[in-house]
DNA sequence: GATGAATGAGCTTTCATTCAT
DNA sequence: CATGAATGAAAGCTCATTCAT
């Protein structure tokens, strides 16, 4: 659900100690730190996972020393929180997408194509990340709302799609939603993406969810 | 997908030491020792989760000294690859019934019902152990094999009650368990079950699964 | 005001976790531990003061492994705070001790030598850990009340013995006491003990306090 | 004991590279600049003791770049030195008004008023900051012997006083000079100077004080 | 001279694992 | 066999100090 998000929203990106008169060629250097940090764990969550996510390792990897890295990231979990933040941007720009385009939605099977298509655009880009971060991973609070905020927007717009439609857009926006998100989330996290008939399998997904949707319209024209 | 397992597949179960002319007596005691570590662990994963399993707070929990601990389980690893296994049993045990069930169902209805029923029973017992052991902890690849091969072994089931009735058994049942366990998963352990409209959605669930599994079967017929 | 406390009122005595069963050979070996670390403590703090008292200094010098130090005291604080209390338990001793001869005491000068001799008592034997603990160790607040209590309690009693002699027993014991304790405590902590004319001061000191207490009775006999 | 040192004997003060072809104007900055750094350094104490004393947040609430200070002082200890020799300075600016008045005093009471007042005075300006000082800063041996001069002058101001009056002048300044230092520290440091009856043991003390002055010169008649 | 990003030694603490009793 | 005291590698984090700009 995720890439790396603006600086605006990024609180992590200001040092604990506040700068006066902070300088554009200083930002410079301290933007490549913070992003180098970032890239870092990252790769490190994709490659081994949450056991392998020390900050020291990251910092390494980052090419900058361990005080560096405290010094943008008030403590660990500030820095997976952001990794995370960066990773949910990506998802948030995709439904902002989705939004703009929803008016110009009038089959069902465009629903379904959209929803499944942007499902395993997120999956595909970083399968072991987005896996770390989904399971292993232990998010603050305030991660998991916005993760879970994400997914609410989804349902919603959906169910706004829905809702001259059938009776009930709600449940049935919720179960489209989770079932293309929990199916393609399996597909690409079990056996590293080494799926077989993944083509294949998200056809008759399309097919099954476009089933339900039609007898979900045809049940509300009665 | 998982009860504890039988004694012959678990390798930690015995003790490296071997045991010179003693019997019965010892082997009862080490055996409710090994019970009483297992449960210990799996009571401490559903309610702290990974970051609150550590093998001196099991052993603790189970009222045995660390020492003993690593008595019967050579590492950590082996210990929580045994509490999965013990899980895994359940699962397999369901499976095995479901199997012997297959031919009494005849109707798609049936199925379905099944299948979702069954997820549910499973993801129902202990949720947060479920969880914890499908998510949070790092398993060996032995068990990530055998809970592969459980899968499997309901695809195969699905496929094969499928394989009279549609053209391509394989790619359907896959699709129908994935479904049904993905989303049942996520309704789950998403706010730790505190799932607005469960039945609902249960519901809804069936009703899409038998869509798809009876447009499926007409395709067949044509 | 103090040296190594009774086990019974000595909480970080026992270790975090648990044990079942505990005996006697075990404890022996458990409880020259922690006297090991508690004496390192001491002994680093009156060498080197707090800057030098770092919890791998007290383990190495204690002969005894990091990881045993947290076994027996949940942390950094917790052990200053310990070696505190044994401190302190000296003085509550000498104050007990002191309450009990208290009846006999009937001239001021016995008074004024018992508060002199005892004070000077708690200061020879550690001076550099004395300071240590009273001013540059952050204490916490439990420890601190402790001590204050300790204080409380020797102005207290010297309050009662004046109460039947003097006008204002409270204030006359107060200034006796702080002024005997903030004397002695400077001579002793200056320096380091290399007070030249001790035996002449003390004298002084004693005279002028004896002056003070005979001047306040004859002022109350008015 | 102390307010801001004079120049000439604070080091630190001169920046570390010379200057070439410069003055006045860079001089008047590099001077406020010092200057504040070193209030900023004696509010942090005064606020948050030694442990909240690091340089960053000093240079921090200076308004000053962490390299600014180190421009100005060598390392952590000079700054220390350098607030705690401000503080002496303000002794010693007593200690010179007092010699300058010592003609005048002719009476007892004169005396040890004077005595207790400054003691007082020291005090009470920043108690916080003195107790830090005086207690958790561990300070060099050069400024620790600048503190003991002072003592040693006040010391012998009072012994000077004493010489045409008692025997042995040094013995009784010394003990006056502690008793009065000591047992006014007790109470401003103690309770954060929330100390109950201060007027009333201040009184005592000058009485205490007073009656073994008389005495002494009593003695010295015989 | 001034800045502040960067450094890294050093400190606290945890926990899987061993081994003497 | 059981015990649990002891171990120590490893991880999180701080802060005095440096140095390129």
């Amino acid at each position: 659900m995720f890439s790396y998000s603006d600086p605006r929203t990024r609180s992590p990106m200001t040092p604990k100690r506040p700068k006066r008169g902070v300088r554009q060629a200083r930002q410079v250097r301290a933007q490549s730190t913070v992003k180098a940090i970032l890239e870092a764990g990252a790769r490190i969550l994709a490659e081994g996972g949450w056991p392998a996510f020390n900050t020291n390792a990251v910092a390494m990897r980052a090419g900058v020393s361990i005080g560096s890295l405290y010094e943008y990231f008030e403590n660990k979990q500030a820095l997976i929180d952001a990794i995370a933040d960066g990773h949910l941007a990506a998802g948030e720009a995709l439904l902002a997408e989705g939004a703009a385009r929803l008016g110009n939605i009038t089959h069902n099977a465009e629903l379904i194509t959209a929803l499944v298509e942007s499902a395993v655009m997120l999956h595909a880009r970083e399968p072991r990340l987005h896996r770390a971060l989904s399971s292993e991973v232990p998010l603050s609070s305030k991660v998991r709302e916005r993760a879970e905020r994400l997914r609410q927007g989804l349902t919603g717009l959906v169910a706004q799609w829905l809702a001259s439609r059938v009776a009930e857009p709600r449940i049935a926006a919720q179960l489209l939603v989770d079932t293309t998100d929990a199916v393609v989330h399996r597909w690409w996290t079990e056996d590293d993406g080494r799926l077989v008939h993944a083509e294949r399998l998200a056809f008759e997904l399309k097919s099954m969810l476009g089933l339900y949707l039609r007898d979900l319209i045809s049940r509300s024209d009665d």
